[in-house]
DNA sequence: CAATAGAGCGCT
DNA sequence: AAAGCGCTCTATTG
């Protein structure tokens, strides 16, 4: 029997599940409504598609337009005041649906099954539908946005329209009807999300065999697991203390004012502190109207910089350069991280806690080099605990009664990584010997004994460190260490005869990506690849960035693999009540229930750095902190 | 009005 | 001529 290709009554409901039931996987696409529509764990469900071998059909369920019956302009110019007015759309009404009780109730036994679930972003999906069904489903599971991101990660839109219209040359939502189901008439609404469902289907089946074909099946299974440890984060959020924020934002609001009046005050004028052709102009503009500075650093346009780098030499001597850089921190920390989440009516920022819960999403595909990004809110930018602002704002995260926040992170992972590719040489043996690896560098370096490192000398070596890491030339160590550049060339010249095996590992890695055809690409320890094609490109700097990039990908990549790995093993060893709250790179933060505050923490620690992880050749170590609030980790 | 670019800045 | 991100604000462009 055919699928039906709009499901209304029970009777079809009943043939549309008989048909995907037959199929070992099947692809699915939720539309979703309400004032959360972007949130899985509250938005609502209007339209679920499947599709599978040979069929599609698509399941509405409370959508609240019919056929669109007057006009299709979306707004028209008021006579008085010449303003543009949007006018609503008059629609018939919808035709009678199922309810979301009935469809869930029915797809029951095809998403808790061993079929493979497949979605384009499919924590969205899997948490948007894990509400109906009161549990998440359970794997296998497929995603074709991992797929595609496997395979080719520099690719800049892995959303499900640029897969399609690069793949099929196929555009079908011109007028956004995804954005907002509810403002489109029904058979719109029926045929996009139709196309949804089938074009996931269509993608994940033509990804899925390249994912093999590449050598990327290890990988891909651990992002896999990894999405499954995804899934109870993204439906529980993140618990936030409301009141502290609020308590923040007047605390914030109070001194911005005062700190605003003091800029004014000190350049003799009122000018907006946001604008950057005005802050030049108060800045680098003649005296009196401006402050006369001579400008230290250009943007990449070549325009006078004003950012905190370039005012630095002015600091402590000129009285509007200090004002603004005091304004500046907290008008930050005030628009992003406060007003950002509690929003704010005046400016229009909507709020983003809900029900006392943010819900950062983060994304597994969201980086080149394998990491996590996260957006809604980016959580992983928070600001250190190392001031009294940025404790204030790590600490809005609340454990709820009864329950102990641990937080443990990997320490100098992508050292010991380096150390681990590199195979031997002093940093490798520092480690073994339980040295700080900063002081150990610095002891090489400078040929001085360990207990002599003093905290100059430490922070060369630290600089030296992550200029290997990262590529950075003399000048930028020079500019880190707070070193001249003479001298910032010279130490780099002599890590390079006391490390050689470093430089080696570098030379290495290099000409074996070279190799590779037809992109040149790096294999992570776990497998994961990132190509860069610009290792071949006849400009020099193009040549040179890509050949920093390689090297950071590697490890920066080898860092996400592992962390990565943690998550998954956290996922399938954690006791009841723990809760993964979010992942900072190197770190994981959880809840755990207080009176097994311990075991939890152990856990914790075993997932991330036990034996089963010891995968370097240099030991992998955790420190897990049990804390009520997250700045005491720090 | 909406989208985009540029500058700037928070983090690992 | 330092890798990888996301957010906010202003100014400009469509």
């Amino acid at each position: 029997m055919p699928i039906p290709k709009v499901v209304t009554t029970r009777r079809q409901l009943k043939e549309a599940i008989a048909f995907i039931g037959d199929r070992e996987e099947f692809a699915f696409d939720v539309e979703t409504s309400g004032e959360h529509r972007g949130v899985p764990a509250l938005n609502r469900v209007t339209w679920i598609s499947l599709a599978s071998r040979g069929g599609t059909t698509v399941i509405p369920m409370g959508h609240p337009n019919g056929y669109q019956t007057i006009s299709k302009a979306t707004r028209r110019k008021d006579r008085a005041t010449g303003k543009f007015i949007p006018v609503p759309a008059v629609f018939s009404p919808p035709p009678d649906q199922l309810t979301p009780a009935e469809v869930f109730q029915e797809l029951q036994p095809l998403f808790f099954s061993g079929r493979t679930k497949i979605a384009h972003n499919a924590v969205f999906d899997l948490v948007s539908v894990a509400k109906y069904f009161g549990q998440i489903p359970p794997p296998p599971y497929g995603d074709s946005i991992v797929a595609a991101w496997l395979i080719d990660e520099n690719r800049p839109a892995l959303g499900l329209k640029p897969l399609v219209e690069a793949r099929y040359g196929l555009r079908y939502d011109q007028e956004g009807v995804g954005k907002r189901v509810e403002a489109h008439p029904f058979g719109t609404v029926a045929d996009y999300a139709w196309m949804d469902a089938w074009t996931t289907w269509l993608l994940y089946t033509h990804l899925r065999p390249q994912i093999t074909a590449a050598g990327l099946d290890g990988v891909w299974s651990l992002e896999m697991d990894v999405l499954e440890a995804l899934l109870p984060m993204r439906a529980a959020g993140a618990p936030v203390d409301v009141a502290a924020l609020e308590r923040l934002r007047d605390d914030l609001r109070t001194r911005i004012v005062g700190a605003e009046a003091e800029v004014y005050r000190a350049a003799g004028r009122v000018f907006n502190l946001a604008s950057n052709p005005q802050r030049q102009q108060v800045l680098y503009g003649p005296r009196p109207a401006g402050q006369g500075l001579k400008p230290k650093k250009t943007t990449k346009t070549g325009a006078a910089s004003t950012d905190a780098q370039a005012l630095s030499t002015y600091q402590g001597k000129n009285a509007v350069v200090d004002r603004l850089l005091e304004y500046q921190e907290l008008s930050k920390i005030l628009s992003t991280y406060v007003e950002g989440y509690l929003g704010n009516e005046e400016s229009g920022k909507a709020s983003r806690i809900y029900n006392g819960r943010i819900y950062p999403t983060f994304a597994q595909y969201g980086t080149v080099t394998g990491r996590f990004s996260s957006y809604d809110p980016n959580i992983q930018n928070w600001p250190r605990s190392d001031s009294d602002i940025g404790k204030a704002i790590r600490d809005i995260i609340e454990p709820p009664p009864g329950f102990a926040l641990l937080v443990a992170d990997y320490a100098q992972i992508e050292l010991r990584i380096l150390a681990h590719f590199a195979k031997e040489g002093a940093l490798w043996q520092g480690f073994w010997d339980g040295l700080d690896a900063h002081v150990a560098t610095a002891s090489t370096i400078f040929g001085i004994a360990p207990e002599d490192v003093d905290r100059a000398a430490r922070q060369i070596a630290k600089g030296m460190a992550y200029a290997i890491l990262y590529g950075a030339g003399a000048q930028k160590l020079a500019d880190m260490a707070h070193i001249s550049l003479p001298k910032a060339s010279h130490f780099m010249r002599v890590h390079e005869r006391a490390f050689p095996e470093i430089y080696a590992y570098k030379d290495d890695l290099l000409r074996t990506a070279r190799r590779r055809r037809p992109v040149p690409y790096i294999k992570t320890l776990l497998g994961r690849h990132r190509r860069l094609p610009d290792l071949r490109s006849h400009a020099e700097g193009l040549r040179k960035r890509a050949e920093r990039q390689l090297v950071n990908s590697h490890i920066q990549g080898t860092n996400a693999d592992i962390t990565k790995l943690a998550m998954t093993r956290f996922d399938r060893t954690r006791l009841d009540g723990m809760q993964m709250l979010l992942t900072v790179h190197d770190e994981i933060a959880v809840l755990c229930p207080q009176e097994i505050a311990q075991e939890g923490a152990a856990v914790l620690y075993d997932a991330m750095a036990g034996p089963e992880m010891q995968l370097l050749s240099v030991p992998l170590t955790t420190d897990v902190k049990i804390v009520n609030r997250w700045s005491e980790a720090k």
